[in-house]
DNA sequence: CGAAGCCTTGATGCGCCTCAACGTACGTGG
DNA sequence: CCACGTACGTTGAGGCGCATCAAGGCTTCG
């Protein structure tokens, strides 16, 4: 707890334009947890005992229905806070949080949640921001699944994936974390066998390059234009 | 202005325990007017002006898409706040709002958001309460529209409307505002056709009764069966 | 080196959209 | 108040997008 230094949070959106020492006393009141790959988080239902922000690393956010099957919410990127069911008066996480990779997250208890955002309003508008930003997003995802097809969704779920997490690569945009076709299929609301199937085409038309939980964006535009709906064939 | 009391929005959820004195002080600051059904109180993409709460009526949040594609985002019931752009750091409305019916509407302009919630606080959590339980039902759309078939996702809607809005008649639970096929079909991403066979249906088995802008809730027990997933036929 | 996890690709079928045509209730103006 | 036009609802026929079922290849890891 003592290695956390002020400059660790400083430049993280959550934390933009709180002064130095005021980040230090937030800091001496966070925990710092190494998650290594797979490893749970927090558990859907489970009582919120804590809000998150994610130092580095990745983090999917997956909902579990009744019946068995997932749906991931959300990818949480480093620099993010996450767990955050206090701000919305939840009293239980809403679904699971799993490292994607290796993390580093730093943690608050959530008895702190009251004193924080009224000691540091700064950050409890950035907070709700941050909501505001996810309910605009859920919505687009809304949108999307009830007037769009299949192709569309895979598409534009590349291209999120890419424009958020992607490394440059000297063949083209890599999402950065292992992502399966099973995944993609969970978060775009179709199997993994029609992922597989559009990845296939996708790559033999030179739009994309992709292997075993990896893949890399070659033709950006071109993608987009399938996302839009382009019907050209 | 001045007709406004404050017993008007005492027993209305977003301002739960705010002393009289300052329910007062906020109806001063707000503005009331009536909007006959199917006008437009705010429309996508319009500088969010101001933020809204409704004091009589029912009112359908509508986003388009660039294809003209209608989605329903949700109804809003009298006593519920709507158009809070302001509460998510957004400039802009994201959607349009539409009276289903004739409503009161009450309004505050939005300069005065940062003011109020830092002067009532209560309104401030109440308000951020509500945002993160429309992020979470929107969560739930996305699971249902992810993993559910058609037939589950108009009883569930139609269940919910019953819940929400429904008003106890000698037949049963009547939604308390004109809906059209077309718009159950806008709640659940797909066509007014399958809507239409899909009430005709459950008519002819006794689980509901409906007309033109009509429905009646008869069993909800059964439709709820539907709404799980039940494959009895 | 074997086993488990991930990916691919074909065959088949069905849920639901699309297209089409017609019936019915509403409200508006003559 | 009745006649007409428009909005809403119903129902059928046909077809396609995608899930489902099935089988096999490849990669990674213990």
């Amino acid at each position: 707890m003592s290695l956390l230094d002020a400059s660790l949070i400083a430049d993280v959106p959550p934390f933009y334009g709180i002064e130095r020492e005021k980040l230090i006393a937030l800091l001496s009141m966070a925990g710092s947890e190494r998650y290594e790959k797979d490893r749970t988080i927090f558990s859907q239902g489970e009582e919120a005992h804590s809000f998150f922000l994610l130092l580095d690393g990745h983090i999917r956010v997956v909902r579990v229905t009744p019946d068995g099957d997932q749906v991931i919410a959300r990818y949480i990127s480093s620099g993010e806070i996450f767990g955050i069911a206090h701000a919305m008066g939840l009293e239980n996480y809403p679904a699971n949080a799993v490292a994607a990779v290796d993390c580093v997250v730093l943690s608050w208890s959530g008895s702190l949640w009251k004193t924080i955002t009224e000691k540091y309003p700064t950050f409890a508008t950035n907070t709700y921001k941050t909501v505001g930003a996810r309910l605009q997003d859920t919505q687009d995802r809304v949108v999307e699944l009830a007037t769009e097809r299949v192709e569309q969704r895979v598409a534009t779920a590349i291209l999120k994936l890419a424009n958020q997490t992607g490394r440059k690569t000297e063949e083209g945009i890599l999402i950065d974390f292992p992502i399966s076709r099973q995944d993609i299929s969970e978060m775009t609301g179709t199997t993994l066998h029609t992922v597989s199937r559009l990845l296939s085409a996708w790559e033999n038309a030179g739009l994309v390059k992709s292997g075993r939980k990896k893949i890399t964006l070659i033709e950006g535009h071109k993608l987009a234009l399938i996302a839009a709906g382009d019907h050209n064939k």
